[in-house]
DNA sequence: TCGTCCTTGCC
DNA sequence: GCAAGGACG
């Protein structure tokens, strides 16, 4: 049998500027692209129609066909990483495997086990950083720890770039291995079936871009980019994006900043996952009303900005970024509810959900995080709207019965929530 | 060391 | 004008 090189695909579904497939081609011969559906990570989806799957299955399936127009294929498995790995040692003579990294602490803990597997075979594990333009240690302030707050992180990231831009990396693709084309499964072999939702195109939106600055505030525009699901599963390069925004608009640049700012802190403090950055706001007696944050889900709460919000999430896995803050504030400022109970339901909904930057984010909402929103500044969803929404075009598309007889009255009143939020934050941080 | 600053706000 | 508190340089 030919000895093989594996490169093990995750959360870098393309074959354009992708660094370790790059370096698994200028290094290797006989490169066989790998990809696993993690049963670990698809039983916890609650949801059988998830669109994230269809959308894992769809590109996939794409890679599939442009690696059989090359004489390849791609390998397909299902099941437990780990398991997946003891069989696959067994089965091929394998000389490397290659992957990019991931900062997650599964992620981590996964290819630790499974590097040491190799190692006891001999078999080289080689990862490379693609999913960000700076990683772990590559950032830091004078006292030569990691930043806690965006904008000094952010003028040394910019400083970074601007001195020494990334160059785009294009694999040698006539490094592949050669081979007959195997099977691909369907997602019902996967427990999954096709999901309505739409995925927004893969496609740099220039004039959005250019304008983003301008327009990002309005959800009625609904002039975001949407590359959130791309970022997430690798789709496009954050180096050909980046280097796409730096001509266009600094604004949005600013924006993917953030994603790798959080990123950057999940490595370091890998406890946010579970616990509040600023520790002593676990503290903080959340009310945690069942019914109440029923409501919430729903888009029931009276207060329409916020059930516009939260059903456009719920119809469509996607919530304008203004929106994301305004409901983040109202579950845990006017509700005071567990930021972690927001941060599983936007997990569930959003079709861009990624660990990092939804925790970090509602962590910045809740009062809670790194360089986050001071807890006594709470959004008031009024205001917002007369800022953001003015003639209610947004609050109209999502919820029809405004205005009318069947709309909910407030489930809470604004000023007497806001107070209740002042002092329940400010005795709790006072013990 | 200490002054300045901190994503997008509210009253 | 206000509201903490700590990071940053």
């Amino acid at each position: 049998m030919k000895n093989i090189t594996l490169f093990w695909m995750r959360r870098d579904l393309r074959l354009d500027d992708n660094t370790g497939l790059f370096y698994a081609c200028q290094n290797e011969k006989n490169v066989l692209p790998l990809f696993i559906f993690d049963t670990d990570i698809l039983d916890e989806l609650e949801d059988k129609t998830d669109a994230r799957v269809t959308f894992i299955h769809r590109q996939l399936k794409g890679l599939h066909e442009q690696l059989q127009a090359k004489g390849s294929s791609l390998l397909i498995k299902i099941g437990n990483p780990l398991a997946i790995f003891k069989q696959l040692v067994e089965q091929h003579a394998i000389s490397a495997v290659y992957t990019n990294r991931d900062y997650e602490p599964y992620a981590i803990a996964r290819d630790q086990e499974i590097s040491e597997l190799l190692k006891e075979r001999n078999i080289d594990f080689l990862d490379f950083k693609d999913q960000v333009i700076y990683e772990k240690n590559e950032i830091l302030n004078e006292s030569g720890d990691f930043y806690k707050v965006y904008t000094p992180y952010k003028n040394t990231w910019l400083k970074k770039f601007k001195a020494n831009p990334p160059t785009l990396l294009e694999p040698n693709l006539k490094q592949l291995h050669q081979t007959d084309p195997f099977d691909f499964p369907t997602l019902k072999e996967l427990g999954f079936t096709k999901s309505d939702i739409a995925i927004p195109p893969l496609e740099i939106n220039k004039p959005i871009i250019r304008k983003y600055d301008e327009t990002r505030d309005f959800p009625a525009q609904d002039k975001t980019s949407h590359l959130g699901i791309h970022l997430r599963f690798g789709t496009i390069s954050v180096r050909k994006l980046a280097l796409e925004a730096e001509k266009l608009n600094e604004t949005y640049l600013s924006e993917l900043i953030w994603r790798e700012f959080f990123m950057m802190i999940l490595f370091h403090t890998p406890q946010v996952v579970t616990e509040s950055f600023k520790t002593k706001y676990d503290k903080i007696p959340w009310r945690n009303d069942e019914k109440e944050f029923e409501k919430w889900c729903k888009g029931n709460t009276g207060y329409p900005i916020v059930d516009a919000g939260m059903r456009e999430l719920n119809t469509t896995g996607h919530m304008h970024n203004r929106v994301r803050m305004i409901t983040a504030s109202f579950l845990t400022k006017h509700l005071l509810i567990d930021w972690r109970w927001g941060e599983a339901y936007f997990a569930k909904k959003l079709l861009d959900y990624e660990l990092a930057s939804n925790n970090g984010n509602w962590q910045w909402a809740a009062g809670t995080g790194t360089d986050a929103q001071p807890y006594f500044r709470i959004f008031n969803p009024e205001s917002q709207v007369k800022k953001f929404d003015k003639d209610l075009k947004y609050i109209k598309k999502w919820v029809k019965e405004f205005g009318s007889d069947q709309y909910p009255s407030p489930m809470v009143d604004h000023k007497k929530a806001r107070e209740r939020a002042l002092k329940t934050y400010k005795s709790a941080l006072d013990k």
